[in-house]
DNA sequence: CGGTCAATTGAATAGAGTCAAGCGTAGTGG
DNA sequence: CCACTACGCTTGACTCTATTCAATTGACCG
């Protein structure tokens, strides 16, 4: 495996092995769950044709949206290398979610099939996959009560770090070295940092002038730079998320 | 086992069964999970004492709730009987949801140790439980979607619509007897409703207000009855909940 | 019969949306 | 190399939903 190549599969089980470390035998039956690799172009809709499936999302940004009535759209939530897409569809007979590329993109498919027996041959990876869902659902309420309680300002800085935070974690630096100036890849237009927010683009520009004019960051060409991460911080009004570290998981 | 008790039963496995129909040996199972049954009061905050575990909602209403920086409360979900609380805080350190009590409730405690046995001994009831997180999930997103980008009286419409659902699923009604003037049984206040749709108590009074006038439906007395259940799918722009009939469960 | 809590109403204010227009940059093709 | 175009960013003006503050009513309880 060449380098490129070997980075992304890092990327991905960084992802995967947040809890608990995995061990070699692990890696090889996640491996084993993907079936044939796909890529989509920035703006498409990731769906396989007939079915609704799952997919591993291994290179590229992504985002699952939910279109409403009126016509417009609410983008959920952003998805790096390591998330597992269309999930939540599973429960339902129509999900209520699409899953939109915000970049270019490359998933592997996963079948619900592959996803049943692996609950039966490998429950401690399954519990794992329980568990990330249980974080995204966490992430969610938090939006949620984001979007319901507080001011527009203040979700922007909230999305804004959550997103720095996920993406230092498949970076390279292991230590919270997060000097000011830090830069992070950011592919994401005002409009859709509006619609993950909740707000207009024309009011998402304000914001995003006012937290530059304020010398918290500044956002240009697709990568976002952190002056103050305490401000940031503090208009977020959130604190720096913690995974858990489960005692209780099955064996191996 | 009497009257009222078999009674509860029957409404947490209506719960629990809804994907696929249990057999009465997982039955047992389950309820092997429970450990200690405790009793809440309205108001009361559902936790153990030091440990943050989970819980099985018997009897009662519940909700989760998320508090902000700002002292403001967001109430994220509504809980029946049958539902399992607390599952979203297995995987950060500091859980961002509390679960109150809506009403005086029933719980049994389910450690993690019974949680983490369940997904070796018993992959499907594993799976099952997987499948309703992810419709919690899906439910989630569709309530954040709305709270970001509707108008408040769709979000109220939306919420009392889903709430219906849910009731009737646990009651005795299986066909689709939602003759006009059908009554539910609803134990929130106008300011619990307000901070489930994200807007000040004085406003739920008035959009509450409007509904009545309109001739939609009636909120009085703990109860709500409904009046024209087509104009308050119209209003509330979406569509019935339908679960998936999943056939790649781990077989029994 | 006062006390607490929920529901209700009114008035003033502000956050955010919509509409509309102008600007910068990058890509495309003659 | 220069139009022509497209897309994203930026700004201003006007509107309206929803908030906060304040005060009143009604119901239930000790």
């Amino acid at each position: 495996m060449e380098g490129p190549f070997s980075e992304k599969i890092r990327r991905v089980v960084s992802r995967l092995s947040g809890f608990v470390s995995l061990e070699p035998s692990e890696l090889q039956q996640l491996s084993e769950l993907g079936g044939r690799t796909c890529r989509f172009e920035r703006g498409d809709v990731i769906t396989s044709d007939v079915e609704h499936d799952t997919y591993l999302l291994v290179d590229g940004w992504a985002a699952s949206a939910v279109m409403l009535a009126d016509g417009s759209r609410q983008l959920i939530s952003v998805n790096l290398p390591g998330d597992v897409l269309g999930l939540p569809g599973l429960a339902v007979q129509n999900p209520i979610d699409t899953v939109v590329a915000l970049t270019t993109v490359e998933v592997t498919s996963i079948s619900k099939e592959r996803l049943g027996d692996m609950f039966r041959s490998n429950p401690r990876i399954a519990a794992i996959m329980f568990l990330i869902s249980q974080e995204e659902r966490s992430l969610l309420m938090e939006k949620l009560a984001l979007t319901g309680q507080t001011a527009a300002i203040t979700r922007l800085a909230a999305l804004l770090m959550r997103i720095c935070e996920r993406s230092a974690q498949s970076e390279d630096t292991d230590g919270e070295s997060e000097m000011p100036g830090k830069e992070f890849f950011l592919p994401l237009t005002q409009r859709e940092l509006g619609e993950l927010i909740g707000v207009s683009a024309v009011h998402t520009n304000a914001l995003v002038k006012q937290l530059r004019n304020e010398g918290v960051l500044s956002i240009k060409n697709r990568s976002m730079t952190i002056h103050d991460a305490e401000r940031l911080r503090e208009i977020a009004g959130i604190v720096p998320w913690r995974r858990s570290e489960p005692k209780w998981l099955p064996s191996r």
